[in-house]
DNA sequence: TCGTAGCATGGAAGCGCTTCCAGGGCAACA
DNA sequence: TGTTGCCCTGGAAGCGCTTCCATGCTACGA
């Protein structure tokens, strides 16, 4: 271990006391500028490193937060993985540092390890993760907690989620402008409010541009790439020519169907999904996708989080945060025109 | 927060010190079992949750293992994740939580964090990390540390890998069972010490085999999906039959453009790949790959550590672990036989 | 000149736990 | 019965930090 000066090293060597050293360094009030100037010179000369037990317990806060990820989720979906990368981020660059919970299917256990420690904060609590039954137990915990994603049933707990409906509506009339007839969409496990919202859009998209929604084109998915490149098999039987995934993943896994049927995307079939995760890029053609602004998400969460820890106001409506739609080749029929 | 049972309470409720109490939970030897029994009772009874901060501070262990990883990695390779999710749980059974540290490309700042917090007992770094170079800061400073997979220059720390050179050629051997005529390789990066040794398993196999290594069928990628894909190009210019590559992103990318050039996989051109990582599964075909056994590495790796910081012997020479060739569609041309 | 407010500072009490050390009780032995 | 030694137990000292509270000092107005 790296540690060995202590506060009290510090202190001495400054000529002060333990406690205005420790006022000094964490920028309370009621210490000269000059002395404050230099116990900060000291600890920095002396290369001294809060421990951060003897601070969480003296102080009660651990300067560290949660996240709660169903470790399925993070090994097959890129967005579990999209979304830790943001939030480990943004946690940092709070001063916090993250402990990941990856939530197994045992429910007492997870929610003792979590709660038990003591060691965190708060929590962040994925969307991924709504459904299972500990989620409720740790909505019960009186731990600061902020869900990403919008929970199906509590309300009155603080979340951030990005605006589904509206995006989703965009993506569809996307494909209509593309010159798209017959428009399907492939939807998420419906348990999930993101899912059903993102029906919904398309829904509206349709309402707004005078169609029909002819309901036997919402075919069913459940968020992965099998049950994506199964629903892309309806979609062809039922003669559409454009298709809105409600995931990314869902989209490749229709791709892949579609290329396999001989179908050329996006000629014969646009595709656009939703996530913007990073993988899309990579494909062939480009995946468009409604793209989520992660790191907004992340940060905000972190942020409300925060609030909420240090018992701020804490909003209870979910904060909605806008995505973007990013077109690639996927559904570009028509070329930009030329300026 | 749920914390309020303390330790007191329970010494209290059982009639017993706080230092009997104390030793009776947490198993050390000199209490009568009829003690440790009504104490142990009692602590469940009253819903004793110990406070980590406190014996943090008091024992200097945490309970808290960290793990380094470029969060770049996380969010594109699903290798990241996958082994994310596997240390998360092999921690958890071992009763320690996991804290992450996303490795940022600022220096000093990443090892700050991790060695200040003074809050985690050890540290796994993962092998996508090694080139950083503060990977180099870290292994300089005296806490526990293990590797997964190889550090190309550090000998001496402890670490855990899979076997790459068998495997690799045994892989190669696999497509050469297939009829395979002309075997090419994309590799990973060579500065990674796991990317050189899967190379040199596709030499490997075709000295066994009698064959000549024609040097211009290694054809190099970086391990990234888009890489696979663009050395794919050059492996059909080639005129190969089969491919190997190092690992299941690039596979993935160079089978996206066997299929777009027409070729038909596995008939016209085999391919594996390494890792095993879930994505391979729902491919069309599935994908033949060297799986990792992320299990059994974390699971090692883990003890490993707990040995390290229980100041128990430790290995200075890695552990290999032995993958398992899983051989999907995309490299099966002859059908098994008949039982 | 004195009184008083206000700021800077230091002393000291914890935060909840682990663990060292000393002591008491008991069994086994002389 | 006295002694030795072992086992179990409790007291108490921290671990390193934050923070309450009291104190001393300066500066200002009366």
């Amino acid at each position: 271990m790296l540690r060995q000066v202590t506060l009290e090293d510090v202190a001495q060597s400054s000529g002060v006391s333990l406690a205005t050293a420790s006022r000094a360094l964490n920028g309370r009030p009621g210490v000269r500028d000059d002395v404050r100037l230099r116990v900060s010179e000291v600890s920095d000369r002396l290369g001294f490193r809060p421990n951060r037990a003897a601070r969480n317990l003296a102080s009660g806060r651990s300067q560290v937060i949660g996240l709660v990820i169903p470790s399925a989720e993070l090994r097959v979906d890129p967005y579990g993985a999209s979304m830790t990368h943001a939030v480990g981020r943004a946690a940092a660059q709070r001063d916090h540092a993250l402990m990941l919970h990856l939530a197994v299917d045992e429910p007492g256990d997870t929610v003792h390890h979590i709660l038990r420690d003591g060691l965190i904060d708060g929590l962040l609590i994925s969307t991924v993760a709504f459904g299972h039954s500990w989620v409720e137990e740790l909505l019960d915990a009186r731990l600061p907690t902020i869900l990403i994603g919008r929970h199906p049933t509590r309300h009155g707990v603080g979340g951030v989620d990005v605006e589904n409906v509206e995006s989703s509506a965009a993506a569809v009339a996307h494909l209509f402008d593309q010159g798209c007839r017959r428009v399907a969409t492939i939807t998420g496990r419906l348990e999930r409010a993101d899912a059903r919202l993102r029906v919904e859009g398309f829904r509206l998209a349709h309402r707004r541009a005078g169609r029909e929604v002819d309901e036997s084109l919402i075919v069913h998915g459940d968020f992965s790439r099998e049950s994506g490149s199964i629903a892309a098999q309806r979609v062809i039987e039922l003669g559409a020519d454009g298709v809105f995934a409600a995931n990314d993943e869902m989209a490749q896994g229709a791709m892949w169907t579609f290329t396999g049927a001989g179908l050329r995307v996006p000629h014969d079939m646009a595709v656009i999904g939703f996530d913007g995760t990073a993988f899309g890029e990579f494909m062939n053609p480009t995946l468009s996708t409604v793209s989520q602004p992660f790191d907004d998400i992340a940060r905000t969460a972190v942020d409300q989080l925060l609030a909420g820890i240090a018992g701020r106001a804490q909003v209870t409506q979910p904060i909605l945060l806008e995505p973007q739609l990013v077109i690639g080749g996927s559904s570009l029929r028509v070329p930009p025109a030329a300026p």
